[in-house]
DNA sequence: TCGAAGACGTA
DNA sequence: CGTACGTCTTCGAC
């Protein structure tokens, strides 16, 4: 037989790589309406469709563990103690899985007594022996004996289950330096800590390799047990019992009585009704989509309907796009009416524009399409602009751009019901899916097709605007089965409002006073440059003080200072370690290359924001919705949320940001210490609550109790060591990060938080508990509800779960800050808008808004903002707002 | 030209 | 070995 005509027989450990499957995919992303988790039937099947498509395999097999007993835990009732209960979730989606397989003609199989993997060795024998190459794909290691030159091993990676290692002869003996079937041998030494079973102590891979090389095989290592020096051959003498014993349950068997032999495993045609039925019913379809198409490549079962037909009958696989309409006038205004009564849910829109200028327009309902050529005033598209005006539902992607362009183009946008950009976020604020084709393809399992950027509007084939606009209507409908009511709650009353207020925001700007950031700019400029030429006369030499790389150069090896916090590429040379060097070894060059930094950052920012003064003189930041894990809202080009403001020269810069000509004075308002008063609400400490409600400096407070004086004796020592405590403990500082910060010993820091936690137990049990309900629920959640999610709090890799516990801890704190600001600045807009005031919101740095006001309207803002502000949540603490007033940011902030 | 790393500004 | 961001510069890979 030739090598092309060998038969290949594929055979799967079906229990070990679901289970792979299980934790390789998020289980929240892969979940039926039913509520049916699909995570690990999906992975699997993944997998096979893979090793279907690479391997081309003429016969498979899977085998499934019947239960946990088998003859080894009869031999040794502790085999796989270790391991823990087996989550629900996943238990759930086997017998789906083999009902899946069954479908798909594979053959399974389960033998009582006996493991997956002695099935799969018993197969692999009879195989080999009738002449199959044989493929195993296992995720326990016993299978590497199974390998040799008609034996392949494909071993899942770390990671995805879609990644196999392929392990053949040549593989292993670069992987552990033996033959195959040696393999058991150096396990029996070693031990295997997933099977509970036990090495000798102190032999690792290395050791148990050197002895099988010099001895030759495991029976004459331990024949020769007295010979080996050492702990180690103490060890191995004292606990042959354990090696025995081992070798004795990893010999996988090869005469496990099969009602099958391997050519009973040829691969058959699918049962395409009953795939259909169960994958579609699972919501699988994509896994349904791509079964169907290797199916239509075999090119089997003629009774059947052509894929293609088979597709457009099946409601569950992805529909084609409706052909684009183009109407206007009155056939316009009659579509736009029976579709919108026929979409009670909304229709897809879509604004399409280049920069603000809009092109034209797309709207969608769920089975057909309206492409518009429109610009804002066409009388042939005025009943466009009446439904857009109108509170029929709109659902958009990203809507915060088109709703400022129309906007700007005098055109008024009702009724916008849902933004897929902004759904997304929620459901996985980590920012995966930043576009629409990302969320078409997480939630439809489908591709948005390209858009062509040469294409017009109006010839929309490819994903023009009406396309798009269909598939956001899909999108949308995808995400409404996966948003449950909360979700539903915090896009519709926290997320769509604050997006117009944005929108109104960024359109705002704020004027800068230009002349002031050059003269500043200028100033600093010449700074710099004298700064620059004395660190070169101290050193002797000149060089970048922008390059790390040289500055470590110069530190470390010329002026032989001490080595500083290591890096990846060297030692710091940031502002923390440079610090700690002028302790120690002070030095002028340090000195000025501090200066130096501190100016030219300066003069950096305010480069940045004289680039981005626009020609109405006011800078118009991007407010970035949908840019932070927490809730928060970020800004860019430029970031205004990061003017500097703590050193002097800071100061001066904001002092550029000044009312505009036509107003009278600037109002900032400020929360003070929301991140604590949330702590006390969520935690219910009787000591932080009576802290707040006292009204007294809280730092001040907290102090006299940490350190038991009268609050009057609290010293500024005290009250900074306090502060920074209070502070750090949202971050989920530790001991030694409180050490470092304060410059205080380890020993005293852990001291002041043993001293805190004493007196505000409610605050650390609080902590404690958001960890652990995260680790339950894999999520953390706001006071309004906003989730994030955690899928490393459990993960084996200790980095990876203390950040993540960090994080965990803050989430709730930060993002329910977020959010009360939001609907803080909701209110204020609306407040503002009813009573036809002409001040205007500006700017929001997470828990400060700035306003310009117009003559005369100063007591009307004022008490909105303090109001609104004040009484945007329910706590158990009041909400305390610092309102200032001012020619320029800098003045009102005091 | 791009990305990573280091640095640093804010809450 | 403290959370959340954005932007700049340098430097090495492409």
């Amino acid at each position: 037989m030739s090598e092309r005509d060998q038969p290949t027989l594929l055979l799967i450990d079906g229990h070990s790589l679901a289970f792979r499957a299980f934790y390789a995919l998020p289980v929240d992303s892969f979940q039926a309406s039913s509520g049916q988790h699909t995570n690990a039937i999906h992975g699997f099947l993944s997998m096979l469709l893979v090793l279907l498509q690479k391997e081309k395999p003429t016969h498979i097999g899977v085998a499934f563990d019947l239960s946990r007993a088998s003859f080894r835990t009869r031999d040794y009732p502790e085999y796989k103690g270790t391991r823990s209960e087996t989550p629900a979730e996943f238990v759930g989606q086997v017998p789906l899985l083999q009902d899946a397989l069954k479908a798909m003609n594979v053959t399974t199989m389960s033998v009582e007594d006996f493991e997956a993997d002695d099935i799969l060795a018993t197969l692999a024998k009879r195989g080999e022996q009738d002449g199959f190459k044989v493929l195993v794909v296992s995720g326990d290691r016993d299978a590497i004996q199974l390998v040799n030159e008609n034996v392949t091993l494909l071993y899942p990676s770390r990671q995805g289950v879609t990644d196999l290692t392929r392990y053949d002869t040549a593989k292993v003996r670069e992987r552990y330096g033996i033959e195959p079937w040696q393999y058991p041998d150096i396990a029996a030494l070693v031990g295997e800590t997933s099977d509970n079973l036990l090495g000798v102590d102190k032999v690792g891979e290395k050791t148990a390799l050197k002895w099988l090389l010099q001895y030759g095989s495991l029976e004459e290592v331990l024949a020769h047990a007295d010979e080996i020096k050492g702990v180690v051959g103490n060890n191995l003498r004292e606990q042959r019992d354990r090696v025995e014993r081992n070798r004795r349950l990893n010999r996988l068997v090869t005469h496990v009585e099969l009602p099958v032999a391997p050519a009973d495993l040829e691969r058959k045609p699918l049962d395409v009704p009953a795939v259909r039925d169960l994958l579609g019913g699972l919501q699988m379809r994509n896994i349904l989509e791509r079964v169907l198409k290797l199916h239509g490549e075999l090119g089997s079962e003629p009774s059947d309907a052509t894929p293609e037909a088979a597709v457009a009958e099946e409601p569950s696989v992805a529909p084609p796009a409706p052909k684009p309409q183009s109407l206007r006038g009155a056939e316009l205004a009659a579509w736009l009416s029976r579709a919108a009564d026929e979409a009670p849910e909304g229709l897809g829109l879509l604004v399409e524009l280049s920069g603000e200028q809009i092109l034209g327009a797309g709207v969608a309902s769920a089975t057909e399409s309206m492409t518009l050529p429109w610009a804002p005033g066409a009388p042939e598209f005025a009943p466009f602009e009446e439904w857009l005006a109108s509170d029929a539902p709109k659902l958009v992607h990203d809507a915060k751009p088109q709703l400022k362009a129309l906007t700007a183009a005098g055109v008024a946008l009702g009724g916008l019901a849902f933004d897929t950009l902004v759904a997304g976020w929620l459901l996985r604020p980590s920012g995966i899916d930043k576009t629409l084709a990302d969320l078409v393809s997480r939630y439809l399992a489908e591709q948005l097709p390209e858009s062509d950027p040469n294409q017009l509007v109006p010839e929309d084939d490819g994903a023009g605007a009406a396309t798009q606009a269909w598939y956001v209507g899909r999108v949308v409908h995808a995400l409404r089965r996966v948003m449950d009511e909360r979700d539903q709650r915090v896009l519709t009353d926290i997320e769509l409002p604050t997006l117009r207020v944005l929108g109104r925001m960024e359109a705002n700007g704020v004027a800068i006073d230009a002349p002031l950031l050059s003269d500043l700019s200028a100033e600093l400029g010449l700074r710099i440059e004298s700064l620059a030429q004395e660190a070169y006369s101290v050193v002797g030499h000149e060089l970048n003080l922008g390059s790390p790389k040289q500055l470590q150069e110069v530190l470390f090896v010329e002026l032989g200072m001490p080595k500083t916090r290591s890096t990846k590429t060297g030692f710091s040379t940031d502002a923390d370690s440079l610090a700690d060097l002028m302790e120690t070894n002070p030095h002028p060059f340090v000195d000025v290359l501090l200066q130096h930094r501190d100016a030219s950052k300066l003069r950096q920012i305010i480069e940045t924001l004289e680039r981005g003064i626009g020609p109405d003189g006011r800078i118009h930041t991007t407010y970035v919705q949908t840019g932070t894990t927490t809730g928060r809202i970020s800004s860019n080009d430029p970031n205004l949320q990061n003017i500097p403001v703590r050193a002097e020269e800071g100061r001066r810069m904001r002092a550029a940001f000044v009312r505009g000509e036509a107003y009278e004075t600037m109002l900032t308002a400020d929360y003070s210490q929301i991140e604590m008063r949330i702590m006390a609400h969520l935690s219910e400490d009787a000591g932080l609550i009576e802290a707040f409600n006292a009204g007294e400096d809280l730092h001040r407070f907290v102090g006299a109790r940490v350190f038991r004086v009268d609050p009057s004796d609290v010293s500024p020592v005290m009250r900074t060591k306090v502060k920074a405590m209070s502070y750090g403990l949202a971050y989920g500082l530790s001991a030694f990060g409180l050490s470092k910060q304060l410059r205080i010993p380890t020993s005293e820091a852990k001291q002041l938080m043993t001293e805190y936690f004493g007196r505000f137990g409610a605050v650390r049990d609080y902590l404690r508990n958001v960890v652990e309900q995260a680790r339950a629920d894999g999520y953390t959640e706001t006071i309004f509800g906003r989730r994030r999610p955690f899928p490393d709090l459990n993960s084996p890799n200790r980095v990876l779960r203390d950040n993540a516990e960090r994080q965990a801890l803050n989430s709730p704190i930060q993002g329910s800050a977020a959010d009360i600001m939001k609907l803080a600045m909701i209110r204020i807009d609306e407040a503002m808008r009813e009573q036809e005031l002409r001040s205007r919101m500006l700017l929001q740095v997470h828990d400060e808004l700035v306003f310009e006001v117009a003559a005369g309207e100063w007591d009307a803002v004022e008490s909105i903002v303090t109001d609104r502000m004040a009484h945007a949540a329910l706590l158990l603490v009041p909400l305390d707002v610092q309102v200032g007033r001012g020619d320029n940011w800098d003045q009102a902030a005091h």
